[in-house]
DNA sequence: ACGATCCTCTGAATCGTTTCACAAGTGGTC
DNA sequence: GACCACTTGTGAAACGATTCAGAGGATCGT
């Protein structure tokens, strides 16, 4: 029912082939010509078909961007990096979100592939490796976000997620903490990993071999677990109770922070809590939160950027690490002599 | 490059309407062909060209989803439930962030047309009547999200703002509040009209003739400008100034609480806050934010499903209307006798 | 007056899939 | 053995835009 551009060449009494300059090439056209095309096509209301336009040239017009949960301001932050980049160079942008599953993480790459989309974007969820592979062999461009490449075959835009756990960890135990939980551990997440790691390392260098970290291991990294979370730690005998909370996640410490709270356990006084992401809602908290902040938006058009220069022959790939910084806030201010532990000198 | 159908035949030393039948009809053909055309597609690593596919079928399997600021967890929560939906019946969902700009809604449309999109879940910024009435004309269903159709021949899905603003004004006179602001007047945009047109109807029923209301116009909708607004509400002779502020959303309403929060005034004694949308983050605040529900996901969910539904012969157009809820918390809890005037009987 | 040059315009070929009318082959029935 | 029904498989046509070799006409210099 939509008008083609062979309606539109009857209607304004031209060739095809006119038609189709008028749309791309407008001053290779007489004018009189142009004009009778345009008058045919707003009387027409045409609009060109892209999947058309598409099958001939090769590919599409978009860039797939594939996001473990949307609903987390970090990876909002993050597309809209993204498409600030690809609006520039016009480009739109599938958002897909996989809610940490592989299978869909699976099904949205197929359907990108189907897309042929110019690019993908991607967090990965776990080793997808063979996928990612074979839409990189298929000649898509794939750029790794939030996530460090593993061999130099491929761009990735990356932070230093051992290094900000390390910052979260050394801040409380500068702070007086002597016994931490990380909330977070085993969900799989090479970054989660990462974070887990900076702080295990930092633990074990500023307080030796004493046992002071817990580890807790939500079912996700969202504000319901987090509560989930902090019930867990509260469970513990205030003998062995955590006094500092490191968080994988800015959700999962807003979560904690609100179960807490409504347990009448005062933060920071009786338990610090510290973030990761340094999302905005962050410094809003009920107790403003400690947070390792991540260059949200950089991180999408650095990547954004990458994605299209891949196009390019002589394209080098790299990856980007960024520095995480630890913004400290009401949550973990308070200094903390823990009786049971003198000071460290 | 990449393998066409054709080259999956030749390989499997099949016809080309053979390959297409394995691929949508696996069942109508006999096991050994059906096998042959299968290793061929493995050993080719074919992937289906969605694009020819979309030209032949003359629709794509998308949906375009149209808001006005992902960044805002209320449109996250909405994109949510639609893409539920469309994931069940098979869908993608294009999203497009118009940042409240009419332009790039205007670009946007266009682009979902050109993309030949199943249909159109939009929250209009203002007043695009003639690119929607184009679009439906070329028979894309649309459907307006968080707005009132205007006429029947429109499905939308919406919340009854009225009565939201009504709610929150009317919490507040009832908690003695005698000088109540609404912070996010004259936006332009028909929703945040709506709250203030509930708001002032209550004030002016309730309160009378009295100048109580104090309406600010912030420049968007967001934490940032919220703060600005609670700096102009502090900048007020105390005499005049409100006890209480009516956020049009909760974004705003949490910049305000951090301000007042910052240049310590106190929340709820000095100054009530109540917000709109109760996303997540409101309950975490600094204050747990008083707020006006909506059903988010279930708005998203909704409006997929009558976008859906527009493609059926038999549709008939339907303005469904939610009823909001007024969640009370801490940010305006306090009862406040204002010592200006007493007591409405 | 002639060719060279430039500007417009034309229409066939192409991209990869789906569909459909039809051919070929198989097995069963009378 | 002729006929029918059924299952498989075939390949041309179509979807709508882009591209490109070349046709036609005007303009200019000599």
């Amino acid at each position: 029912m939509p008008a083609s551009i062979q309606d539109v060449a009857r209607r304004a009494g031209v060739s095809l082939g006119t038609v189709s300059n008028v749309l791309n090439r407008p001053d290779q056209v007489g004018a009189a010509s142009r004009e009778k095309v345009r008058a045919a096509i707003a009387e027409l209301g045409f609009v060109r078909n892209e999947s058309a336009r598409q099958l001939r040239a090769g590919a599409s017009r978009t860039l797939g961007l594939v996001v473990l949960d949307i609903a987390n301001p970090f990876f909002t932050d993050v597309a809209r990096g993204v498409t600030d980049v690809a609006e520039d160079a016009g480009l739109a942008v599938i958002l897909c979100n996989t809610d940490d599953r592989p299978e869909k993480e699976a099904a949205y790459l197929d359907l990108l592939a189907e897309q042929r989309v110019q690019g993908v974007l991607i967090t990965p969820t776990a080793d997808l490796a063979p996928h990612l592979e074979s839409l990189r062999r298929r000649g898509t461009p794939v750029v790794l976000v939030d996530r460090r490449a593993t061999g130099p075959g491929q761009c990735s835009v990356s932070v230093d997620d051992v290094l900000g756990g390390r910052l979260a960890a050394e801040h409380l135990v500068e702070r007086g903490h002597r016994r931490i939980a990380f909330v977070g551990g085993s969900s799989g997440l090479p970054q989660i990993e990462e974070r887990q790691a900076g702080v295990v390392a930092a633990v074990r260098q500023l307080l030796g071999g004493e046992q002071t970290l817990t580890v807790l291991a939500p079912a996700a990294l969202t504000v319901a677990t987090g509560r989930e979370a902090a019930a867990e730690v509260l469970a513990l005998p205030a003998a062995v109770r955590p006094t500092a909370v490191i968080c994988a996640n800015d959700l999962l410490a807003l979560g904690v922070l609100q179960e807490l709270t409504r347990r009448g356990v005062r933060v920071p006084e009786e338990c610090a809590i510290v973030g990761y992401d340094d999302i905005d809602f962050a410094a809003a908290a009920a107790v403003p939160l400690t947070s390792v902040r991540r260059p949200r938006q950089e991180l999408g058009r650095r990547a954004a950027r990458l994605v299209l220069d891949e196009a390019r022959p002589d394209h080098v790939h790299e990856q980007v690490v960024h520095e995480p910084v630890l913004v400290v806030r009401e949550s973990s201010r308070a200094r903390r002599p823990d009786p049971d532990h003198p000071e460290v000198p």
